[in-house]
RNA sequence: GGGCCGUUAGCUCAACUAGGCAGAGCACCUGACUCUUAAUCAGUAGGUUGAAGGUUCGAUUCCUUCACGGCCCA
């Protein structure tokens, strides 16, 4: 017999004592009157009101246990945080402790009692009466050490957040993140809604989709890439401001950035341009920063990386000139770009030389000389229609179009624009797009028209927003991969554990 | 997809360089202890060293393959 199952036993043999005694295991009637935290209130607030005598009413679970024979110290903690209790059998009686003896770290418990401070001056809860609210059947990790292997810490995520207060606190801010910025867009007016998981064809971003299959309908469906087609379709219906902050699915590679689903917050605003947009995400996440990192300058990865004020603007072509170095020249010639960026060691994949125009080299230059340079925020603007589809064209330069993506800390964060509405426009974009789709991938090649048609209703002057929920909790709670602001992250099945 | 690193007791880690009885701390179990907070003291127990194979008298250690994970690159 294993030793792990040899701690099993042993608990076993525990509770069925417990059993035996008539004490219920898992009762479901203990009633709390306050929290940890509401105790720490009152002691800091109006100590005059508590002493031994007071009778307060917490549960939680037991985390550390200093036994002294006839009596111990325990310290057990709720949602709110972790207190001192001191159980004594001239308190809580022979009875309820020799149950307590058979209690184990894990467990939860509830009590009753005063307030009193230790020699130390710590305010610990002085228990008189104890009862097992819950049993734990298996130990948690070592107390001082904790639990720190970064895979038992994602596949048990409940013992991660049992046992590390910092992991804790993270997730706290990413709900906190999440909730800053729905009551940021819902103050402008922003209606929250909710767009289709499961589309017939996926759309609003160039990605590889999850398939599925509806059994009574017999049909394909794919989670979606994106929701942003369904979105502006919402605008058409006349809801001028929208927004969705949820999943999306990409069935791509696993990395420190990427999850196959991640959350993304889209959003739409009728009459307002590109250049609205900007504005409005710097006091976004200016906002956003102030109420989670505590300031518009915080440090990520070693970077120091500030918020406040108005950020950079450059052209992508400006950028491609003043970071990546490249000769304004190049830009006239496809061929000599190209070589350009072999010279530099780039490379292009699989794709024919006739799919590939000078937007998408423009843009891979970007990618690999630009971006990683790109820490404090900056907006890049003025990317070719080539790379956009769902973008308006710019009026001064039609193959540009009016469209910004944001870079902080070397990586992409937000993506907007000023929408296309004119249909004629989207649909030969459609088709163009179809045209370049490299053969036998997994995507139907269909073009969406009831889109086209939601168009040719006539949709209002818009522009439109998708930022990474995931990476900007990254960004402000100063995590280096994405696993660690997601609960739970995909992982290969693993039958080690 | 490629490179490097890792997987040893419930948890955190040694032992691997140069093959020679698999160890410690905490947790568990037994006992002592009514102000501890990584409590202390005494004692006990806990292992198919991620899996499979190979080399060897002998493998945690060397080799091969595989699984899972981490970091970097594409």
């Amino acid at each position: 017999m294993s030793s792990k199952n040899d701690v099993i036993e042993k608990r076993k043999e525990k509770i069925q004592m417990i059993k035996e005694s008539g004490i219920e295991l898992f009762p479901n009637d203990y009633i709390v009157s306050h929290t940890v935290n509401d105790i720490k209130k009152i002691v800091e607030e109006k100590p005059e009101e508590i002493s031994e005598d007071s009778s307060f009413s917490v549960a939680g679970r037991i985390m550390a246990i200093n036994r002294f024979g006839k009596s111990a110290f325990i310290r057990f903690r709720d949602r709110s945080g972790q207190l001192q209790a001191y159980i004594r059998t001239d308190q809580v009686g022979d009875e309820v402790y020799s149950l307590f003896k058979k209690l184990d770290i894990g467990d939860f418990i509830g009590m009753t009692g005063g307030l009193f401070q230790t020699k130390t001056g710590e305010w610990s809860l002085l228990a008189n009466t104890l009862q097992l609210i819950s049993k734990a059947m298996r130990p948690l990790p070592e107390k001082f050490h904790g639990l720190k292997d970064p895979e038992k810490r994602y596949r048990q995520r409940y013992l991660d957040l049992i046992m590390n207060e910092d992991v804790r606190e993270l997730f706290v801010k990413r709900s906190q993140l999440v909730q800053a910025i729905r009551m940021f867009l819902i103050d402008r007016d922003f209606l929250e809604v909710e767009t289709p998981m499961m589309q017939p064809l996926p759309g609003g971003a160039d990605a590889k989709p999850f398939k599925t299959y509806h059994n009574s309908l017999s049909m394909d469906l794919f989670l979606r890439i994106a929701p942003e087609l369904y979105l502006k379709r919402l605008v058409t219906g006349g809801f001028e401001r929208v927004f969705e902050i949820n999943r999306n699915f990409r069935n791509e590679g696993i990395s420190t950035q990427h999850n196959p689903e991640f959350t993304m917050l889209e959003f739409y605003q009728a009459y307002a341009t590109y250049e609205d947009l900007m504005n409005l995400t710097e006091e976004m996440f200016q906002s956003v920063a102030q109420s989670i990192a505590g300031s518009m300058d915080f440090e990520y990865q070693g970077e120091q990386i500030n918020f406040s004020g108005s950020w950079k603007r450059l052209t992508l072509l400006e950028s491609l000139e003043k970071i990546a170095g490249v000769a304004p020249t190049l830009f006239n010639s496809k061929d000599e770009l190209m070589s350009f960026a072999l010279s530099k060691g780039i490379s292009f994949g699989n794709r024919d030389n006739g799919a590939i125009g000078i937007g998408k080299v423009m843009t891979k230059i970007f990618d690999v000389l630009v971006e990683p340079k790109l820490i404090q925020p900056t907006f890049i603007t003025g990317y070719p229609v080539e790379v956009s589809p769902l973008s308006r064209r710019s009026k001064e330069y039609p193959d540009l179009t009016d469209r910004f993506e944001l870079f902080i800390a070397g990586r992409e964060i937000a993506n907007g624009f000023s929408e296309l509405n004119d249909p004629e426009d989207q649909k030969n974009r459609f088709l163009h797009q179809l045209k370049n789709k490299e053969a036998g991938d997994e995507t139907p090649h269909i073009i969406d028209e009831d889109y086209i048609r939601a168009l040719e209703y006539g949709m209002p002057p818009t522009a439109g927003e998708g930022i990474g929920i995931d990476r900007l909790a990254m960004l402000l709670t100063d995590s280096a991969s994405i696993r660690d602001v997601i609960l739970f992250p995909h992982m290969k099945p693993s039958d080690k554990i």
